[in-house]
DNA sequence: ATCGTATATCGCAATTTTACGATTAAAATA
DNA sequence: TATTTTAATCGTAAAATTGCGATATACGAT
């Protein structure tokens, strides 16, 4: 760890638990995959296809915006809503290495 | 989507939400880390070097549990953590599939 | 049997999350 | 200009999360 107590956490554990937090509810998961399976903006189809109410995914969107892994701009009266490149391509990185380095050490896992 | 309004969300999109969830707390990333780093089970000494009250970073060691993620073994008055092998790779395999599923798609990406 | 130690649980407070309907703001359209 | 449409925000309620100290439990050691 390596930390005094009074440091409180590492940039990084408190990004990877900030990205994963943003992931952390299944609405927002099926927000991603929507993205991702256009493969382009969508605007509000988001709310035609989900069991939400429009004020509730308005808040998922805006959870997910404030992790950086999406965007929005406005156009028109509409929005339209894409995945983040860069920040896709942190989170693959980051959670991919740390989901690694689990792995990795569980070969010689005492239980 | 392919999901009726009515069916909320799939066992899938649950899972990851539930998993990421389990990481979305920089004590429980930290805490990961710690049992990883060791190799083998540790146990009280997670209290000793995180900046939180023992009963707080039990909370957090529930939360783990919950999720699977981590297992616990009572080892007369201590009690034994060590990463779950199993569910390890299996978030392993399901969250890097989902990144690289989102990272893929940002090729193709509007904005 | 008693004491000390480790850890889980309880009770509580503060904060955050989730969800919704209602409202607002801004743009497009009639 | 008036109306409609899209999406954000507001207000609110319920539930969950986070954190802590205090307490309980259970085991090991004396």
């Amino acid at each position: 760890m390596a930390l005094n107590k009074a440091e409180l956490f590492d940039d990084k554990q408190k990004r990877i638990a900030e990205l994963s937090k943003a992931l952390a509810h299944p609405a927002r998961i099926a927000i991603l995959q929507l993205l991702a399976e256009r493969a382009n903006c969508i605007c509000g189809d988001i709310t035609d296809e989900l069991p939400l109410a429009q004020s509730t995914i308005s808040q998922h969107l805006k959870a997910l915006k404030k992790s950086g892994i999406i965007k929005g701009e406005v156009d028109g009266v509409r929005t339209c809503y894409c995945l983040n490149e860069e920040v896709v391509e942190e989170f693959n990185d980051i959670i991919t290495a740390f989901a690694q380095d689990l792995v990795i050490s569980t070969t010689q896992n005492c239980c």
